[in-house]
DNA sequence: CCTCACTGCGTATGATCTACGCTAATTAGC
DNA sequence: GCTAATTAGCGTAGATCATACGCAGTGAGG
């Protein structure tokens, strides 16, 4: 395990991850460095999935030996970590002079299209509040959006953290079933005669009600529903963010 | 692997999660059942996390051997999601004649609080779209709560697609995020100092604006500002669906 | 030049999932 | 009741995985 010795009380992931390290060291000149490792597990998740990604897979692809790995990374799940922050890289900034709903709009379609570059992103385990320099990159971006809104920080981190669970539940509710999906095609075009076969209408009166209007029936491709439905929940929030704004800074107030 | 011939056009794990079985069998009478498998799954879940739960140690609790449980359950990843539907068990009916604001916040209460008796949900996989008795009795619950609103079936959807969304993200965030706390105690006491180490106001002026107002110093249990902000989101989505509803189906224009 | 921290790696251990095939139990049909 | 078909449970074994441990060689500091 590479010492972190510069930056002692930061947690050696975090550290990791901002390449914070000795400069001067002795004994041979590592042939590798974390950074190496992490790309090469990403590519070889973006090939092959996940669960392709094993130490051996990624030392192969690396040409070197699986403990070779250990040298530079503390366990596997401490990769994982890494490449969840590396697999983001940085937000595009936001478009000059625009009003906090457009910028927040641009923030999660970026995010999310940054996300969907890696489809094995929604299967990584959260270990900690972002802590990374692309996590916090966006972080910032996000919060950037919301600085002429007048909002206390506090309340700016709070709709940011909103965002961001609206966001996160996004991306793990698509990309999972995209992924189920891919495996499975006419899982979906199953979906509704699944339903009508299991659904009892004493049982479950409202989702019976659902199935008689024939919304499943139509052969929607997943991806647009999706977006579809996505962007209808976001403008929900924000409607209500704006609101918000309103009530807690009148323009004329100022 | 029991058939089902019953239901030759359900998915095999559909028809398993509803029961769906032949009656009258060959062969000898079978000593476990999938609902002994599942359930002791989820208790080796609860007690011990969900890496605990391996084929071989759920068999030992059952007193079987490792290989029999497969005659019951195509592979692993069939008995996770028999446990995604069985750990959810019935939502508690909504409070009769509520409004679908109390009715919707009544629900959200309710998932996440099934949710979390059972730590492990949040590191699920998600493999396709809700058709389990206990997932459709929960959307069918939040669909319900919409009834009176005169939106349409497929608004109603859009709805609750949204807010399912909203919750799916709370539920990954924190409950991962709790885990592992659980594990790291003093990882968020430590979060602000982290960031203060890291963040270069040159970089990401808006974050250390965020920093430089002291909101991170706070120390405030971690469940309590969790719960806080998920409320404050719920309220802006809340708050957005009110002006749909209006806008939508104004009362008077009944 | 010597010391010794450090890198890379071989070996080994203990889990894991699961394919395959055997034996014994049970029932359907006669 | 008899026989054949079917099925439950399980033992064995193979493939893959994470990772602990210790050795050999490297090269910078003294």
């Amino acid at each position: 395990m590479v010492e972190t010795s510069e930056q002692p009380d930061l947690p050696p992931d975090v550290a990791l991850m901002w390449g914070l390290r000795d400069v001067t060291r002795r004994g041979p000149k590592p042939s590798l460095a974390v950074e190496d490792i992490v790309r090469a597990a990403i590519e070889l998740a973006d090939a092959e999935g996940l669960a392709a990604v094993s130490m051996a897979r990624v030392a192969e692809r690396l040409g070197n030996s699986t403990m070779a790995l250990y040298r530079h990374v503390k366990n596997k799940d401490e990769l994982l970590v890494l490449m969840s922050d590396a697999a983001l890289e940085r937000p595009e900034p936001l478009p000059e002079g625009a009003d906090w709903r457009t910028g927040l709009t641009f923030w999660t379609a970026g995010v999310l299209a940054a996300v969907r570059r890696h489809r094995w992103y929604s299967q990584l385990p959260i270990t900690g509040p972002p802590a990374g320099p692309n996590n916090l990159a966006w972080l910032d971006s996000a919060l950037g959006a919301l600085k002429d809104t007048g909002l206390s920080e506090e309340s700016k981190l709070g709709v940011v953290m909103g965002l961001m669970t609206y966001v996160q539940g996004e991306i793990r509710l698509s990309m999972e079933l995209a992924e189920g999906s891919a495996g499975n095609p006419d899982a979906f075009s199953r979906y509704g005669a699944t339903l009508a076969r299991v659904v009892d209408p004493r049982q479950l009166p409202a989702l019976a009600e659902v199935l008689a209007s024939g919304v499943f029936d139509e052969v929607v491709p997943f991806d647009e529903a999706d977006e579809a439905d996505f962007d209808f929940g976001l403008q929900l929030f924000l409607d209500g963010l704006a609101g918000f704004i309103e009530r807690t800074c009148p323009p004329d107030a100022g």
